[in-house]
DNA sequence: CTTATTATGGGATATCATGGGATAAGATGG
DNA sequence: CCATCTTATCCCATGATATCCCATAATAAG
């Protein structure tokens, strides 16, 4: 599976559509599904984006939590139902629903922000806003990063809360 | 078995007539039956419902069950003697009888929560009333759910936050 | 510099959701 | 067994919008 990498910023047009940059149709499409799961972000005022495969990951992730326990009920009502599967048009384009539009605040244009296995959507000036305080806390606390090992990549860490 | 993902609100007319949502159709129709499995929630207002080899996959699990454990004895009365199979129509809505619109309070609208395998039907007031909940529990709890492996062969999750 | 790919924009068509009515089937009573 | 009533099923129409198709401009790659 392929990695989300760079931000790239694209035109929302008056119906709601905008391109998926490529090489994040690429990585979606190897996934099984021409297109993208996307829900709403808990921490931020952005859109959690990731490929088929990767939900069905998170799926089988939560039917291995007790059938009918609490936890499994809790996920199930936040990141199944308020996930949506989007198709690409016929030229890698997707369809942003209203609700998610509003959601981001976005106006003409929007960030497609690769976080490795999955993406974000955001307003292109509220990530620049929030990627700064980033680069800020990391150069306070020195933050380091171990590199890990093999030839799978790094697949864990990804935040969908 | 593709997943159910999203909220979608339909309406219901006053024959008890809803249109199922149309990607709810599509991964139901793939199970073999043109329709939905039905039965009450024992823990929310809800419905809880399902295609019909997911209903079957459960039968097969009540059945590993010791016989006559009251455990079985409960499941089957909830599971198997609470649950209705409604055919689509033509258009692809179903009919819901006056209990379940009673049980889960439906008014004018019908929430269908897609939760991965299953799915819900919530009155939509009640659902973001219990969702806001759910997120809550959540975050207090700052519950974490493995991401199941990839391809990458059975090595141990890692955390999604 | 040329070609290929990607992104952008517009319009037509198909699908979905909604609403109403006719008909058929099932239940009930005589 | 038949008649009647109720309601489930089927059929059709309409509006909204998602999907599809096409063209053009911009950018990247060779």
């Amino acid at each position: 599976m392929g990695l989300f990498l760079s931000t790239i910023i694209n035109k929302i047009d008056k119906k709601g559509r905008v391109s998926v940059p490529a090489s994040f149709r690429v990585t979606l499409g190897s996934q099984g599904y021409q297109g993208v799961i996307l829900f709403r972000s808990y921490k931020y005022p952005a859109l959690e984006g990731c490929g088929l495969q990767y939900m069905e990951r998170l799926s089988g992730s939560v039917d291995q939590l007790d059938l009918f326990s609490q936890t499994q009920d809790d996920f199930a009502a936040t990141l199944f139902a308020d996930s949506m599967q989007i198709a690409f048009d016929g030229e890698g384009r997707i369809l942003l629903p209203e609700s998610l539009i509003s959601f981001v605040s976005l106006e003409d244009q929007v960030a497609f922000v690769g976080r490795g296995a999955t993406f974000q959507i955001w307003n292109p000036e509220k990530f620049k806003a929030h990627q700064e305080k980033a680069r800020e806390r990391l150069a306070s606390h020195s933050q380091t990063l171990k590199l890990q090992a093999g030839n799978c990549g790094p697949r864990g860490g990804d935040d969908v809360s």
